[in-house]
RNA sequence: GCCCAGGUAGUGUAGUGGCCCAUCAUGUCGGCCUGUCACGCCGACGACUCGGAUUCGAAUUCCGACCUGGGCGCCA
């Protein structure tokens, strides 16, 4: 019975394992091998005038990442790694590994990015990378618990949509048999539209496409968008959702995520202390202008110096409030009092942007206007406009960047770290 | 979209006009080695993105193409 290799301990007595030919070094009369599965290594200890001659055949066929299996028995030697190692008794090869390889999968010489990407299947092969996805995969997890916990419904919106979202961001035009179609940038207008449907709390973990020309280690063309929209909210109650979220997910992957983590070289996340600041829009260009000297006038986006500058006054998380509404998409609500500025919030770490969301118009006739007001025909988004005429109720909403969220979780460099088949500007396959 | 940088063995690199039929490491192949853990030692193999130009001579300079990385704008 194959048993994952973690589980081979100084105690186990006899063992079958199946893994990858991590290492091999032949010292002459005894040779050893690191046969590696996920869940780790193990030594291989092969005395060559002890063991069979079956075995021996086979071990002289076996090339680096040749996939095999091991039976044999377990024995407690403190010089090997994890305080054992296996001798084999069979010794089989159940697919050989061409050599050479792609890329370096122990990493004695590095790969550059776009040869890991190129052989991806066996760069994920690298412990750092199977880390990096494991607590992946244990993020969005937490995300679906968190949120099923809270009584949000998950829901699954069309990728392919006819008409743009916000204007704005290019979209990706795609053949839909005699119609004009695109690839959805973001599932905002149908959250909200199941707002209409009653549904109150609704989350979607999806792809989103951008088909913006940027070449930058921040963006994807194609991301996972965390999305949430709930009714009867306002802006305060979703942003103190999202910094909840955000620290039980740091929580969560400190407790479940240790071997991963080490893996890494992060004995400790740095779990961001909450309550997150809330810096209102005209105190952010203001910090903005003290520290780099550029003032930025009123009704400007911040750009990427302004923000580095102010993540790292800030140095932790934070909240951009109280945005001009001439800058947020028609669907944030304006304040009542001013509706130069509207109820919209920007979620940012001090490396980049992770989230952003708002308190949404849920007035039809405003909707309307504020559509108009963006140069936009309110005629195109009519399958959008109808449900805000049948009792929409107030309402809120943010989306999260998936991989961007893992990665400065995790300090990674580059945003196609934290994906396993990236989609960039130059970057099609695998 | 604008700007900058770069393409040398499977991989990562050195090389800024002749010292280069190209450096080093890793890898692969062959040999030696019974406690390695980036095993060690000996030997071999393997590369200048493509096209044009300048020059006695080009990996090196120039032009074009193709490919790539990064910054900015914008955004998650």
């Amino acid at each position: 019975m194959r048993i994952p290799i973690k589980e081979v301990t100084p105690e186990t007595a006899q063992a079958e394992v199946i893994g990858w030919v991590h290492e091999v070094r032949d010292l002459g009369g005894l040779t050893f091998f690191l046969i590696r599965d996920r869940t780790g290594i193990l030594q291989v200890t092969i005395p060559k005038k002890k063991v069979g001659e079956e075995v021996l055949a086979t071990v002289r066929e076996v090339s680096k990442e040749s996939l095999v299996r091991v039976r044999g028995s377990v024995k407690a030697i403190e010089k090997a790694p994890g305080g054992r190692e296996l001798v084999p008794e069979s010794f089989e090869l159940l697919a050989r590994s061409e050599s050479p390889l792609p890329l370096d999968v122990v990493e004695k010489v590095p790969a550059d990015l776009d040869t890991r990407l190129d052989a991806r299947f066996l760069d994920a092969r690298r412990p750092r990378v199977t880390a990096i996805f494991q607590i992946r995969s244990a993020v969005i997890r937490t995300v679906y618990d968190y949120l099923f916990a809270r009584d949000f419904v998950n829901i699954t919106t069309p990728k392919v949509v006819a008409a743009a979202t916000e204007g704005g961001t290019e979209l990706f035009p795609i053949a839909y048999f005699e119609k004009e179609a695109f690839l959805n940038q973001s599932p905002q207008l149908y959250k909200q539209m199941m707002m209409a449907a009653g549904f109150e709390r609704v989350f979607e973990i999806g792809p989103i496409f951008r088909a913006e020309e940027h070449n930058t280690t921040k963006h994807l063309n194609e991301a996972t968008s965390i999305d949430i929209e709930v009714s009867f909210a306002d802006h305060r109650d979703v942003m103190e959702l999202l910094e909840d979220l955000i620290l039980h997910i740091y929580h969560t992957v400190q407790d479940r995520c240790a071997g991963p983590l080490e893996v890494l070289d992060i004995g400790e996340l740095t779990i961001p202390d909450t309550p997150f600041d809330r810096l209102p829009y005209p105190d952010a260009i203001e910090m903005a202008a003290g520290a780099t000297g550029e003032a930025i006038a009123y009704g400007d986006d911040i750009g990427t110096i302004a923000e580095k500058a102010i993540g790292e006054m800030i140095g932790s998380h934070y909240f951009i409030t109280d945005w001009p509404t001439s800058i947020k998409p028609y669907y944030a609500m304006p304040y009542d009092d001013d509706p130069t500025v509207c109820k919209a919030f920007d979620l940012m770490h001090p490396r980049m942007e992770l989230s952003s969301g708002a308190a949404r118009v849920h007035q039809h006739d405003l909707l309307v206007r504020q559509i108009r007001a963006k140069g936009l025909s309110p005629e195109n988004f009519e399958f959008y406009l109808a449900p805000f005429r049948y009792g929409m109720p107030p309402h809120a909403g943010w989306g999260l960047g998936a991989e961007r969220l893992v990665m400065t979780m995790l300090g990674l460099g580059n945003i196609r770290e934290a994906v396993l088949f990236p989609r960039d500007r130059h970057r099609l396959t695998p």
